[in-house]
DNA sequence: TTCACAATAAATGTATACAATTATAGTAAA
DNA sequence: TTTACTATAATTGTATACATTTATTGTGAA
């Protein structure tokens, strides 16, 4: 992928992010190229990664629009993480070393002193926290599928601006689990693991369902 | 998609599936082009899509290649598979009925009574019985991640023609599987698909394992 | 010969132009 | 008014042309 596409596909998935691509909408090749100031071609180049990637989902026989967040989807997403998390975590464990544990408290520490940070941001820590741990497993596949599902997560999180942002940061939990890896309790960590993604699972599907009862 | 496009998309996959394709040139959108008869436009969709999805993989700074097979990625996708389709069943029981028992029985037969089938046909019927139990669950995001995953293990699969078909086939254990969810056994129904998984797996990492010692 | 570097060729990325498809607005008949 | 249908507009799909980037070849110096 060239640069520009690079560019145009975080630009264009924060844009989604924030909400400045209203949900509803059916976005416009023509639009979208004027507004970024390029061609249709990278624009079509990158919502056919989002659409593939189920960003965008297709709207009548012409057209994509920004999905629709969805309490089942977010159901699904998070009981696919709390399996495979922990699939990845334990081939990790073999791997982990000091090092890899210090890097992963520097982001621990950095979450807990930044108390304003916006929910993308925590977002992105958060990741980079996890991924520290996973890279060590060296399953590329697994990997990259576990990644896709964060990225999905993202958008429901990244939604709710302040609400929701202490699902990903369970600063108690991040600690309790570099802990317990730190003292080989494997088992342990494993569990601690699984909890806490179930936990946030959990609390957001409620959130998701509640906030559409309300809207009706 | 329009139609031409989902005409490539299927074609260059089989052509994948079926060697045409040499696994480690690399692809040129001008050769490619002129071969499908359009130009490298559409080309270039459908090859950003199969990158996307893992068929194809980036060769050097410029180009793409059909991604290589590998162990480790095969065993990836299985471990994947072997927890996220029991997760998936076990959310179809509720919906499951004796229509769609006797849809999947009727795949199995077919399976069963066809000797002569192609390792290509082979895969497509076995995920036609998987997908006929998995789709009752009505768990879209879910059923679309193992739809990949299955997407993928057809390349693994569908290069050992003969060698590896028996990993598809299986056939007492798709009829165990069935006989179970009919009598109401449904733990034992979820550990007989994990363990009709994981063996399938572990016969094709090892197979993939021992053909890369004698290629060496 | 071997290595570094420049010149050239090849391939991809992007823009523009055109073709095909789908949506929309308008019109006539029930 | 509503509905079916047609004409038009809007939008996307594809081809071609050009720009940019990467690969390759060739040349000269060590």
């Amino acid at each position: 992928m060239s640069n520009a596409n690079q560019r145009l596909y975080t630009q264009i998935k924060n844009d989604i992010l924030s909400g400045k691509l209203a949900g509803n909408k059916v976005l416009k090749q023509t639009e979208l190229a004027e507004f970024y100031g390029v061609s249709r071609i990278p624009i079509r180049d990158t919502l056919l990664q989002l659409k593939n990637e189920s960003w965008l989902v297709r709207h009548g026989k012409k057209g994509l629009r920004v999905a629709p967040l969805n309490a089942g989807e977010a159901e699904d997403l998070y009981q696919m993480r709390a399996l495979l998390e922990p699939l990845i975590l334990e081939k990790a464990f073999a791997n982990i070393n000091r090092q890899i544990l210090g890097k992963a408290g520097d982001i621990s520490q950095e979450i807990r002193s930044n108390q304003d940070l916006s929910a993308n941001e925590l977002g992105l820590l958060n990741w980079e926290f996890h991924s520290t741990l996973y890279a060590c497993a060296q399953r590329d596949t697994l990997f990259a599928t576990i990644e896709q599902l964060h990225a999905k997560c993202a958008r429901y999180i990244g939604h709710h601006n302040g609400e929701l942002a202490y699902l990903d940061k369970s600063e108690t939990e991040h600690e309790a689990l570099l802990t317990a890896i730190d003292n080989g309790a494997f088992k342990n960590a494993l569990s601690i693991l699984k909890a806490h993604i179930e936990k946030a699972g959990v609390l957001l599907v409620e959130h998701l369902k509640y906030q559409n009862t309300i809207t009706k």
